[in-house]
DNA sequence: AGTGTACCTATTATTTTACTAGGAAAAGAG
DNA sequence: CTCTTTTCCTAGTAAAATAATAGGTACACT
């Protein structure tokens, strides 16, 4: 299951895309708008920013922004950014598998079918596709 | 990340489909055979066996057995069976989504993609497929 | 009656999660 | 310069989940 990081993650970029015109973007109106701590959101944005997907000011009209247009953004980044792995098993998540039932292990294609799927498809959504949906969600808000 | 549970469980399904004669096979033996206590096995199988994955009979000669022909399980149910449930957040981890930000959850349909690629994948691998594995794996053991 | 198995429930050490808290550093305003 | 407002950094912590152990009861066959 993913974690309130991960997800907060998501939501917090999402919020950046929607709602930028070049400014940077402070954490107190994020954390209004999605009903996050700001001091929660301190932790999960500087995962983002330690992994360069976002970038940041200081001081007085200070905040965050995106680093890049939106649609070059997918998903999977926003969440290995925030999660560190996503893979369903430990072998799995980090580049040389060092697990010593490796030769014998019946199951290990099976978890790496399983890593597959979920980062060709958590990679083929990008952080536009989200904002389109975020703004869709809010018009039809109106529209009821 | 699936926990022991879930890979155990798998494990322990292979081993009956892979060894069964007909006959109930003990946790002893699987313990053995795949390195994990019989204590945690005994919990592990329960869950199994609540779900109707497995036959059991007890004292001499007692032990498991599959309740059906491999290729009648998917690693879905195996896993799901185990671990509860496989769903990425909590808000589609049971039939009925209660979660009050759902009319406005940017997130949602995405998290429903995500759930739908992970349960089509398990679903469409068997236990007569992993067995396979397990069986190709072992003669390469020889073959070497 | 005795042995060997499944079955059940409680306990526990460790780790992870989801935060809160307190401050330091920097950027801009006046 | 000082003051305010933001980011940024590190520590702490309560609660939950994980990964087991442990001790016993119920049952089936010999």
């Amino acid at each position: 299951m993913i974690s309130t990081k991960g997800r907060y993650a998501l939501r917090l970029m999402i919020n950046l895309a929607v709602y930028s015109n070049g400014d940077y973007i402070r954490l107190k109106d994020i954390s209004e708008k999605e009903d996050i701590s700001i001091k929660y959101l301190e932790q999960v944005v500087s995962l983002l920013y330690k992994s360069n997907l976002v970038l940041s000011l200081r001081g007085n009209n200070g905040g965050y922004k995106l680093a890049r247009d939106p649609k070059d953004y997918t998903a999977g980044e926003i969440l290995r950014a925030a999660e560190g792995t996503l893979s369903p098993v430990q072998c799995l998540s980090c580049p040389v598998n060092n697990c010593k039932r490796q030769s014998v292990c019946s199951t290990l294609d099976f978890w790496k079918g399983f890593n597959n799927v979920v980062n060709n498809y958590i990679d083929s959504i990008t952080l536009a596709d989200l904002a389109d949906n975020y703004r869709a969600k809010f018009e039809s808000d109106y529209s009821i």
